[in-house]
DNA sequence: GTTGACGTTGACGTTAACGTCAATTAAAAA
DNA sequence: TTTTTAATTGACGTTAACGTCAACGTCAAC
């Protein structure tokens, strides 16, 4: 076993993922990181960078963060629990839904409003005629 | 002209929308909404529950208050004004633009966590064998 | 031995979108 | 006329996700 263990200060992590540090220790508030102390200190494992690379992936899926923490408590690579595993697809099947739903919205106010703008022209041609 | 002017009480939207009374003098405050007055309680209009239709359809595209209000300055039935209008699409194509992003960030969670499931239900009937 | 650079813990501030009282008022019903 | 019932205006409370100080610690460099 080597002990190379590679550690990041909160700046690190800071710059590498376009976060501030201010929301690193929030993120710990919440419970979602616990990086090791080096004296009073953060050092943040490469364990640690991952699961904030997940968060900010929940983030961008859409989740809120205690939306996230649950995510990434079934997302343990360990645990190798094949209902946990499906428990957390359904969780993610489900936002799929609602934005699909969203999206669907949308396409039809397009639809309408696009609809709209061709009448329009229409009436302003019919006008210079 | 008839002066049939239909006009309804703020539990009348209350109900018809399922939204709070608080929402709809919140909306208010915001110059969502600014129904007349009868002595000093609210009458809606027919004009107010368009205004309000569009409102809550913003938010089921995604939109803030904020926007859903800037959007609907936009959408002025009267002033069949085309840049306008074409801002309009504009702003809401940006919004589905966002939406899709998401999608395909989920699309991408969804075939990475499936492909993991397949992997682990194989390695499981390997060990059954 | 003092100056920076970097980090730490409070703790209060902020925006969004309402919720939740409390104290009043006005009109309708009994 | 008294009691309900519906509505009104304040005003403070709440959650999420941080921002923004302030005051203090520490370690290497000059």
């Amino acid at each position: 076993m080597s002990g190379s263990a590679v550690s990041y200060s909160i700046r690190d992590l800071s710059r590498d993922f376009g976060v501030t540090t201010r929301t690193l220790r929030f993120y710990e508030e919440k419970g979602l990181l616990e990086p090791q102390r080096q004296g009073h200190r953060r050092l943040y494992s490469g364990a640690d960078r991952v699961r904030l690379k997940l968060i900010l992936r929940g983030k961008r899926l859409g989740f809120s963060l205690d939306e996230s923490a649950e995510l990434i408590a079934m997302y343990d690579p360990e645990s190798n629990n094949a209902a946990q595993l499906r428990a957390l697809i359904e969780k993610i099947k489900e936002q799929q839904g609602r934005v699909e739903e969203q999206q669907r919205q949308i396409q039809l106010m397009l639809a309408d409003l696009q609809d709209w703008e061709r009448r329009s022209v229409q009436a302003l041609h019919a006008l210079s005629d």
